[in-house]
DNA sequence: ATAATAATCTACAAAATAGGTAGAATTAGT
DNA sequence: ACTAATTCTACCTATTTTGTAGATTATTAT
């Protein structure tokens, strides 16, 4: 399951890419509409800037919006940012590798070999879905 | 990403089926081979027992041993009781279904039906496979 | 019967994570 | 300078996860 925070995320990023045009949307107006904690929604509105997939205009006349196209914006990228892994287990995860405990040899590791299949089967349904999609279930 | 619970669960289904005979498997005998600390195994074993993918004999002996065939033994069952949902967000998923605050009109609601394509194509892929594949995949 | 053995149950607790809040600092437009 | 907005730092609370301790109950071999 995702993390409210993920899915906060989601909810923010589907607001701001409604808006065709690119103007400032203020935190409290994505806050209100969403439904989501202003406080909170900040923290993960700023990490969608340092990861480049909105940006923001500060002062008056400022705010927030969407600097990817939705098309470039995939699921897999929100999930790894306020989620974690895509895999299964953190002995098959490509960006967050860590070899396990108990694990004596990966190689003869069945678990290891088969959430890797699950793995990369999970990365085509993830990567291949977009912003794009979901503004597009929308209408 | 999993619980440890459930990898160690998956650890565990795996030594046991990998003994080829149906004899009683002492837990302490699962705790050491697998390296699962021994009293949150037991509670592990007791889950699946109660699922009926292991059963166990008490006493001088005794021991748990595998029941289902390991063909018979998803992924996606072993995942759902120790992990909770498959599905990504509770207002998609079959199992647990919850509404989300937040959502207005789960019809109109581009996330969700977005959740509910990235639920049904995981489905395929944890309920195909199975712990046969993981003890195949083991030799 | 009884001793040995193992499963089962109850209760607790440390550690990690999730979810959220408060307020000061900074930046930019007027 | 003033104001409106983001940004940053630090903290707090609740829940879940992970694990431990010990008593109790059931079974079997002898």
């Amino acid at each position: 399951m995702l993390s409210k925070k993920t899915k906060y995320a989601f909810h923010a990023l589907t607001y701001l890419g409604k808006k065709q045009d690119k103007t400032p949307v203020l935190i409290s107006e994505v806050a209100e509409r969403t439904k989501v904690p202003k406080k909170f929604l900040e923290s993960i509105l700023l990490d969608l800037k340092k990861a480049g997939i909105l940006t923001s205009k500060m002062g008056k006349g400022g705010g927030y919006y969407l600097l990817k196209h939705p098309a470039d914006v995939q699921l897999a990228d929100v999930i790894r940012m306020f989620n974690g892994p895509i895999a299964l287990l953190p002995c098959v995860s490509l960006n967050y590798y860590e070899p396990c405990d108990e694990c004596v040899d990966e190689e003869t590791c069945g678990l290891n070999k088969i959430m890797i299949e699950v793995r990369d089967e999970t990365l085509k349904i993830v990567a291949n879905k977009t912003l794009q999609d979901i503004l597009k279930a929308e209408e």
